[in-house]
RNA sequence: CGGGGCAUGGCGCAGUCUGGUAGCGCAUCUGCUUUGGGAGCAGAGGGUCGCAGGUUCGAAUCCUGCUGCCCCGACCA
């Protein structure tokens, strides 16, 4: 490709939006252009890394015996209401009508049409297992696009479902995909972890996601370092304390804490530090009134977690002022002592003695509060995040927290949609066996925006090789002055694209230091500089992206020496 | 959805408080010079100042309504 001929518009300006890197970059570098909030067009310098990636994603799902297919973005209504999520999705689905006021959905994900297809074409347990996938373009309507494509409300994604006659024979598929997204993250470059998952609104039993590690990803994962253990903060367990509560020394006293408000205001007032104190969060209960739950106040609660427990109302919902005082108790200034209905304590609560809460009074605190003589035993439970140096659930090391971006999530569904929506094979007794099923997604958008994050520069984008748009550009110096170095740049630019290197000429009547800076800006990984000083020598320059310095290599065996560099 | 902020040429901004008919930098186009790290000079094009009302002799500027965009948001007992 000749760059005088490839729209590549590039800008010094960061625009004022962007907030994180890789969306500052894709912009600077013109891979997209924003037309709305969450949406996107892909120039084509950005759609050529865009399709590098869905080609890896999709040789590699091809490689691991999976089926592609296509299925419609607008989906009918009724699919959804048949499913259950029709009412249960909200607001993330986008609903239309057509002109005969039917309803439709665009597509956020669909395990609903892929059902209907396996309801309809599988009928025998001898057609399993078998894995569907399409790489589409999905909507949501996010309550918050941000981070350019990172988090878009139209984005590319590779969607896979397989059907099973049993859960040993998912297990097994659900093995493979795990094995095939570990492929394909390896081969995109990207430094990345696979972790335990909440199943959250798709369902299912079991889940675990892939993240690319970086500081601005918007997911917190809790790993050890004793061994592989990884887990979504959201589901890493908390241990009880390994040692057994202190006997009571304290009387029970009420303290004064006018306007305590807060874990921070009440540990200066005591002057006591937080993980003496005890927060008392009230969540509204399913069947109406309040839940108390206790964590240290150096604790925070998991939502995901208390969710989960028997009676609280879900998704969880911390209680109004006014639902507080309905239960007899004072806002900000709360306790379990006294406190009548149900308590769940976190384990580190149960384990404390002489700790600190508040009195269910204004501006009052109890100080030298213990278990069983102050108020009774409290149900145990793990509804705290974990803290760097908690140990590990697997037994072995101790937790320490990243930050990492989603870019896949492989589920056992279980039989939540086939039972639903009545999928069924016969078995091999000739009975009607309802299927087994399996979904896993990658975000293919997210992955490239994923992968800048993770690998650029001052200067702009580094891209790996396997996704770059280009992954060599030729950079002539004062071609229009040299006749030498316009025919050796373009002798070398034949040569190369004969060799199949899939190779960028910057055929622009540009000063080099505009080239130069257009080059890195993009992020093309090698590059040749093509000059008057190095042929009049028979040599060319050679220079990686990441490279301190060029080098220098004979312009004879030009070819043969940049398929090598190409290669390592 | 709640809170805050912003909307002026393709991009980044000034001008708004104090009303007088729009400006700067980058980018674009032409010419000359320049050519190993984002060039210089000379010239040119491009904006009904987000939309709709209102006040006024006169509105980017003041008032009202709307729309779009950005940031933050259960973290608290």
């Amino acid at each position: 490709m000749r760059w005088s001929q490839y729209p590549v518009n590039t800008t010094k300006e960061t625009p004022a939006d962007a907030e994180v890197v890789s969306h500052q970059l894709m912009l600077r570098a013109g891979l997209i252009r924003k037309l709305a909030a969450g949406l996107y067009t892909w120039m084509p310098l950005g759609l050529r890394s865009m399709r590098k990636v869905e080609t890896i994603v999709r040789e590699e799902m091809n490689r691991a015996g999976a089926l592609e297919l296509l299925m419609p973005g607008v989906i009918p209504g009724e699919l959804w209401v048949e499913s259950g999520r029709w009412g249960a999705f909200g607001p993330e689905l986008l609903r239309l009508k057509d002109r005969h006021e039917r309803d439709f959905c665009l597509g956020p994900t669909h395990e609903e049409v892929i059902t209907d297809i396996a309801r309809n074409d599988l009928k025998s347990y001898r057609q399993l297992p078998v894995n569907f996938y399409q790489i589409q373009m999905k909507f949501r309507d996010e309550r918050r696009p941000r981070f350019g494509v990172m988090r878009a409300r139209e984005f590319l994604m590779k969607d896979a479902y397989s059907f099973h006659i049993d859960q040993a024979s998912l297990q097994a598929g659900y093995d493979a995909m795990h094995k095939a997204y570990t492929a394909i993250f390896t081969r995109l470059g990207l430094k990345f972890r696979s972790v335990v998952a909440d199943p959250g609104a798709i369902g299912g039993s079991g889940s675990e996601e892939f993240h690319v590690l970086a500081e601005s990803g918007e997911d917190a994962i809790a790993w050890s370092d004793g061994d592989d253990y990884a887990a979504n903060i959201e589901m890493a367990a908390a241990l009880p304390p390994a040692t057994p509560r202190a006997a009571a020394s304290e009387p029970l006293i009420e303290v004064a804490t006018p306007g305590a408000k807060t874990i921070e205001q009440l540990t200066q007032q005591l002057k006591l530090p937080a993980s003496r104190l005890v927060k008392t969060l009230l969540v509204d209960a399913a069947e109406g009134g309040v839940i108390a739950l206790l964590v240290r106040g150096d604790h925070e609660l998991n939502a995901v977690k208390a969710q989960k427990l028997p009676g609280v109302f879900k998704p969880l919902r911390m209680s109004s002022s006014d639902t507080i005082a309905r239960a007899g108790a004072e806002a900000g200034f709360l306790g379990p002592v006294g406190f009548k209905g149900r308590i769940y304590a976190d384990h580190s609560v149960v384990a404390m003695s002489d700790f600190v809460c508040g009195a269910n009074k204004k501006d009052a605190h109890l100080t030298g509060v213990n278990w069983v003589r102050d108020l009774p035993e409290a149900t145990a439970v793990d509804i705290r995040n974990i803290v760097p140096g908690d140990p590990s659930p697997s037994g072995k090391g101790t937790l320490s927290i990243a930050r990492g971006i989603e870019v896949g999530h492989i589920f056992q569904l279980g039989r939540k949609y086939s039972e639903s929506m009545g999928a069924t094979v016969l078995d091999e007794s000739g009975k009607a066996a309802t299927l087994y099923m399996g979904c896993y997604g990658i975000g293919v958008t997210r992955v490239v925006a994923a992968s800048i994050e993770q690998n650029h520069d001052a200067r702009g984008i580094i891209w790996p090789d396997a996704i770059a748009p280009f992954q060599l550009v030729i950079v002539p110096i004062n071609a229009p002055k040299s006749p030498a170095v316009r025919e050796t740049a373009e002798r070398l630019y034949n040569e190369l694209l004969a060799a199949g290197v899939d190779v960028l000429l910057d055929d622009r009547d540009e000063r080099p230091g505009v080239k130069f800076a257009d080059t890195e800006l993009i992020g093309i990984p090698h590059r040749v500089v093509v000059g008057d000083r190095g042929i009049t020598a028979g040599k060319l320059e050679y220079r990686h992206r990441r490279a301190e310095a060029a080098e220098e290599f004979p312009l004879a065996d030009a070819v043969a020496f940049i398929r090598g560099r190409l290669a390592g």
